[in-house]
RNA sequence: GCGCUCAUAGCUCAAUUGGAUAGAGCGUUUGACUACGGAUCAAAAGGUUUCGGGUUCGACUCCUGAUGAGCGCGCCA
């Protein structure tokens, strides 16, 4: 909302200042640091250079032109200090805006996406292996965004793309049939299969030969060799498996399951595309495509024939155009894999389709330990089920501690301890790295997801006592500070979901939800709520009850639980 | 060697994308429930924004050099 109000006024400005002085003015409208300035301010500098006058003037002119402003009504006051002006906002009239705007918060989509079309490639863990930290951040991540892009309107196609394909196939499969133990690998198929796979590198090192073996058993299995295929159904169906347990955990759900062996019978048009199209050159005895200077060349076809990841990931791109003809598409994959990303966009460019601007690789940080990325290959990977049982056990000691008579007390430190994991992972702009330490992410205190959903249970605790009526209130008590502080964050729940999306990014939601809830809890130590006067009460609990419907809505939108006591 | 990313309080991160006095949480010290949930709130201490140089009314933000860290760089994914 006072984003829609800097917007009117920067655009009536610039064209009445445009007039005034006769050629283009930029006006720059922004809210100041610090509350006390006022609500909003425009810093003229810029202006007073383009249009080389004394600078008193100038801000005595662009006064002038505010007070001929559609919105000046909204203003109180309007000073100026230095080179800035600053306007205050009538609190009365805006909260009246804002708590009638806001009473519906939660049941509506927005009609910012508009019905455009959006396929989010995220999670995507690669069979055979554990489901890594580094896994979950793009399943949390990729699922947030998700969420987002449906609420502000957009239709969302959520894509598991399954690691499920590749050379490493051949290794394991090696290792499998000469070294495995099929009671074993029936028991525990991931673990054990992980060992296959660190000894299969280990076995390397001595063996440099065993290589060509598991590339060779890759390209029979792509042809379809029978035993091997078998092997790998059966692999990846334990895997699978396991992995569905962590997505019923983090509540998490995909359209599609399609991985990268879904597109082996896919692959010969893309190299036929590519060949007719000129792009092919043969180097080395590899099929590449040249991406000029600034990049290295991608390599379509190994000299064996068989493919490679990015020739996979051009046949899952364009079906993925035909059948989904999405607006954008987006990749949740690490930070490590940039450089392909680009040569795919420099690729699909090369071929002529001109939506490889919409492809977009939502990049994120790598999960550190000891400062250095994790390897399957090096056996140092840190597995999920650890960290969630540990939150989840950690939770319940607090529970125990705190209140020893709740009901579902398992079930609720269930929510608390992967809502904790998932907002912790959140809450930082996802380029960051982030050294794997459980104790961080198991923290249930300060800026954390405990926190939001303590706030929200403090507020329904009040709520479900009580009940109020959104029309009999006085909008008078909101225009001390620590209401009015309240009331503006409210509306800017919109524009913050908006940036969100524009900066895929839902630490932008995160950090807005944690100031929503610091700034109520401030609320909540200076005001009583369940006062005599029953406007006044009214007034409160209405109050109140818009700040918990976005702040569950927020979580639900993260993916995280809301609870309703802990 | 080349490319990309990053460097802000003891630690983890912000800073309206070039604006005013660089802000939060954790940790440390101190204070607050006979009012509704103390997993909370209030306050104090803590900074030459890694180091030079430059661009301009103004730089944590842009350019340039150095240092340090991480990631990537043809037959893995």
């Amino acid at each position: 909302m006072i984003d829609k109000i800097k917007n009117t006024i920067r655009v009536e400005l610039e064209s009445s200042l445009t007039e005034l002085y006769n050629q283009a003015i930029n006006v720059v409208v922004e809210e100041p640091k610090s509350n006390n300035l006022g609500d909003i301010s425009i810093p003229v500098f810029s202006i007073v250079k383009t249009v080389k006058k004394p600078l008193n003037e100038v801000v005595d002119e662009v006064i002038k032109a505010l007070g001929k402003t559609s919105v000046k009504h909204l203003f109180a006051e309007i000073n100026k200090i230095g080179g800035f002006i600053n306007l205050t906002l009538n609190r009365l009239t805006f909260s009246k805006d804002v708590i009638r705007d806001k009473q519906v918060i939660g049941l509506n989509k927005l009609d910012f996406g508009n019905g455009k079309t959006i396929v989010i490639d995220y999670s995507s863990p690669n069979i055979a292996k554990p489901f890594s930290v580094g896994h979950l951040r793009s399943t949390i991540i990729g699922h947030a965004i998700g969420n987002i892009l449906e609420k502000l309107g957009y239709k969302v196609v959520r894509i598991n793309h399954l690691g499920d394909f590749g050379t490493q196939f051949g290794k394991i499969i090696y290792a499998y049939l000469n070294f495995g133990d099929k009671a074993k690998v029936d028991e525990n198929p991931i673990e054990e299969l992980v060992k296959l796979y660190v000894e299969f590198h280990e076995l390397v090192k001595k063996h440099p030969e065993i290589d060509d073996k598991a590339r060779e058993i890759f390209k029979d299995l792509e042809l379809g060799h029978k035993e091997y295929y078998k092997l790998w159904e059966h692999f990846r169906e334990v895997s699978l498996a396991e992995y569905m347990k962590v997505y019923e955990m983090l509540n998490v759900h995909f359209d599609s399951y399609n991985g990268e062996a879904f597109y082996n019978d896919k692959m010969q048009a893309v190299v036929d595309e590519l060949t007719v199209k000129g792009l092919l050159v043969k180097d080395e005895g590899a099929m590449i495509v040249e991406l000029g200077e600034e990049m290295p060349p991608a390599l379509i076809q190994k000299s064996d024939g068989s493919t490679l990841y990015i020739t996979r990931d051009l046949a899952a791109l364009f079906y993925r155009k035909n059948t989904y003809n999405f607006d954008e598409v987006l990749y949740v994959v690490g930070n490590e894999q940039k450089l392909h990303f680009e040569q795919l966009k420099a690729v699909v460019k090369k071929m002529g389709y001109d939506y490889y601007q919409d492809i977009h690789h939502i990049n994120f940080g790598l999960v550190l330990q000891d400062g250095k990325k994790m390897s399957t290959r090096k056996g140092s990977i840190v597995k999920l089920d650890d960290v969630l049982v540990e939150a989840v056990n950690l939770s319940l000691d607090y529970i125990n501690e705190k209140n020893p008579t709740l009901a579902n007390k398992e079930e609720i430190a269930q929510k608390i301890g992967v809502s904790a994991i998932i907002f912790n992972d959140l809450k930082n702009h996802r380029i960051n790295d982030i050294e794997f330490n459980l104790q961080d992410m198991v923290n249930f205190i300060g800026q954390t997801g405990p926190y939001l959903q303590y706030t929200s249970v403090r507020i329904t605790s009040l709520l479900e006592e009580n009940e109020f009526n959104c029309e009999k209130i006085d909008y008078q008590l909101f225009t001390n500070d620590h209401s009015f502080d309240l009331i503006k964050t409210i509306a800017q729940y919109e524009e913050i979901l908006v940036k969100a999306k524009e900066e895929y990014s839902p630490s932008v939601l995160a950090k807005y939800l944690l100031n929503l809830a610091t700034y109520f809890n401030s609320f909540y130590a200076k005001e009583k709520i369940m006062v005599e006067d029953e406007i006044e009460r009214n007034t409160k609990l209405c109050l109140i009850s818009i700040i918990r419907n976005i702040l569950d809505e927020g979580m639900n939108l993260l993916g995280m639980q809301v609870i309703k006591k802990m």
